[in-house]
DNA sequence: TAAGATGCGGACCCGCGGTCCGTTTCACCG
DNA sequence: CGGTGAAACGGACCGCGGGTCCGCATCTTA
């Protein structure tokens, strides 16, 4: 039961992996040929090491992911207005699909491997429904919106990385696709009928 | 310049292979383990054919579901309202979504190909732009709805297979997911400013 | 500093998409 | 028909990438 803390270089080397890979996943257009082989020379790791720390490519890409959205996940959760809670639903849903939206547009490759190679669908990761369940509880405290449950899925396919990634490949700039998407939302939710 | 005729054997080689992959792909849950050797199999063919047939796995997938999206796509491009053309607006996107889902969960297997192994993401793939295109120009006839390319993109991506595989992998049912989606289309559309 | 525990790393394995080429089958013509 | 060139066949083969394994190095504790 006694936790037994891990080892000096263990840890270094699963801070090194990160970085590697963070590096090679925002060189690189396409997410699929950043090899785990490659990370692990970024590193300057034996790949057995990589696979020990993380278990498998997606375990990787889930724990880089899950390092870069810990800021917004914290502004989220106990962050002032907008995007904390306490904040008028009508006003923190385009704020909080603003800010996932910002956020794959700076991690655009990131938030590709997670969607892609991350274990199928973007649907199995746990990242999602924290996502998820936060929009839909704001949404129901939206007077008039009867099925939160299937708009937060709705608004959140809305921003997902290959739609973004989409956009921007057709010259979408991304304020643009900011206004795009609040307009979007704003008619969705200003539709209290 | 004259166009030579296929062979038989060519031909029937080809339809072998599709009823094959649509056979295996319906069979199995991910579509990911059913292999190109054991399409090759199951259409009593080698695998060489199979690749010259249809170039790569991609290519396979694409035809299949082309195939399958036939009468949909004849229905909606000059079939009797509410799909075809020559309808209200209002009627028509609702229908036009409704029909991608009923596609999509009819054929959720193949769908999943598509969008998951399909090359990458399915904005890739020509089937998304007709549709995209298609249902921009209808929203383009609401009134007051300003952009009707980015919604278009939002409200196909409410209909995306993997979303719909996961709500089904909840227990949402055929009807309740029509509804739903319904629900959430006349939402945004009902927003007359 | 000795000893056990923990982590290291790269050779290795496996399965899959895709290719190659000697062989077979078809379509056309005399 | 039988012959002939072209087209298609099929399965052995290849390269690559994810994941494993185990003898060896390194850290920790007493």
């Amino acid at each position: 039961m006694a936790e037994r803390r891990p080892r000096k270089d263990a840890e270094r080397n699963r801070a090194a992996v990160l970085a590697a890979a963070d590096a090679l996943f925002a060189r690189c257009e396409r997410p699929e040929d950043v090899t785990m082989a490659d990370i692990a020379a970024e590193a300057g790791v034996g790949k057995g090491t990589l696979f020990r720390a993380y278990g498998d490519r997606a375990g990787l890409i889930r724990a880089l992911y899950s390092a870069k959205l810990r800021p917004l996940r914290e502004a989220v959760e106990e962050g002032p207005p907008p995007l904390g809670p306490g904040t008028d639903p009508l006003e923190r849903v385009p704020a909080l699909l603003d800010a996932v939206l910002r956020f794959k547009l700076d991690h655009r490759h990131l938030a590709l491997a997670l969607e892609s190679d991350g274990g199928g669908s973007p649907y199995g990761a746990e990242h999602y429904d924290r996502w998820h369940t936060l929009l839909r509880t704001t949404l129901e405290g939206v007077p008039g919106l009867a099925d939160g449950d299937f708009a937060a899925h709705a608004l959140l396919a809305a921003v997902r990385a290959d739609l973004v990634e989409h956009l921007a490949g057709q010259g979408v700039a991304r304020e643009a696709m900011r206004a795009r998407l609040a307009q979007f939302t704003a008619r969705f939710l200003g539709a209290g009928h």
